[in-house]
DNA sequence: GTCTATACAACGATAGAC
DNA sequence: GTCTATCGTTGTATAGAC
């Protein structure tokens, strides 16, 4: 055994970090600009300059792979609106906050926009059936739905049920945004706007 | 060249028109029922008792045959639609409709669903790249946009951006049906109430 | 016009040598 | 830890039987 550097039972190698790293960074760069098909363990193994066995050494199948990039993209993303999250004061500010954030950092990330969306079929809150078996965190806008509640919480909001309502908001965000993956002169800061207002309108307007 | 029967220039024949519907009922079980990936050629070839060669005789490739499958589920369901829509009196109760409809048909029709859901990504709005020549209507909203459009020709709506809120809503309507193809518990009766006051939210409450 | 048979390159995945 | 070699399967193309 190698000398171990006092980390859990399966402390990763360094080099071993750095080729997953940089397996997950040619895996990203393929899937968001060739999409999730063209994306073929051969291609991702030459733009590492490995063979193809030796990504499946470090990831043991492509489905590992392509969902250990997807995860990686998503905790950036998260992080980033958490970020935005705690500059609101207010239930209500939060919520707004939230749908400027979603849009905003997808707005200046379309490359990992594509991964997430190439990808989403996988997820819990997708549609797929193939999952075998994936850990279903309560879906992609939990967080939406935990904002939601506290502002009903401080009864700031009018009454309605949080699950749909969020999984409203949020298919509104996806709707605005798959729209203009496709059709980029479309004015994602008018819609934007106007999504604020949706939302607005959604959680009831005044205290 | 055989007797013709007075059709157009390529008038199928009796066998091809069968063969034709045939395979595309076999494709649309294989993919509800496995998805998309898992459903191969020789899978769907052998559903219909046929060879693989056979069913390329037919569909000159896989992406074709698929593509006819979902055009026609497509179209049993704006048939539906279009038929809800006839019956409502008025813009406003058209728009309500419709979202009824939309929602109502996907309660009643999971397996066509799931069709639409595993292959919305060569669609128009969809987000993939690999499409080479999509027609590209205007994406799946545009007869919601219309009825939006028309309400508020009539001057009994509130004034909005019609692109947007199109967008909004339908992403809602995706949203909700999406997280009830993952989570069938969710009470979508309900959700669809929420819904409608949701719509009625965001194109204004009142004439 | 309809189909079976066969061949092919590329895919994801595995086994075993170095 | 990384390689080569190989497997089964995929989508697709061609040849030719009836």
């Amino acid at each position: 055994m190698t000398p171990r550097r006092g980390a859990g039972p399966d402390a990763p190698t360094f080099t071993e970090r750095a080729r997953r790293q940089q397996l997950i960074d040619a895996t990203v760069d393929l899937i968001s600009t060739r999409g999730y098909p063209a994306t073929s363990l051969s291609a991702i193994a030459e733009r590492a300059g490995v063979s193809k066995a030796a990504v499946l050494y470090h990831f043991s199948s492509k489905d590992n792979l392509t969902r250990a990039a997807l995860e990686q993209v998503m905790a950036q993303f998260r992080e980033y609106v958490d970020a935005c999250l705690v500059r609101a004061d207010g239930p209500r500010a939060a919520i707004v906050a939230y749908v400027r954030a979603m849009i905003g950092y997808q707005q200046a990330h379309r490359r990992q926009v594509r991964v997430i969306t190439e990808m989403l079929l996988d997820d819990d809150g997708g549609t797929r059936l193939k999952t075998p078996g994936s850990h279903d965190t309560h879906g992609r806008w939990q967080h939406l739905a935990e904002l939601l509640t506290a502002g009903q919480q401080a009864g700031v909001l009018r009454e309605f049920d949080v699950q749909t309502v969020a999984l409203a908001i949020g298919g509104a965000i996806d709707g605005v945004i798959a729209h203009w993956l496709a059709h980029p002169e479309l004015d994602l800061d008018a819609a934007a706007g106007e999504l604020e207002e949706f939302t607005l309108n959604a959680i009831g307007r005044r205290a």
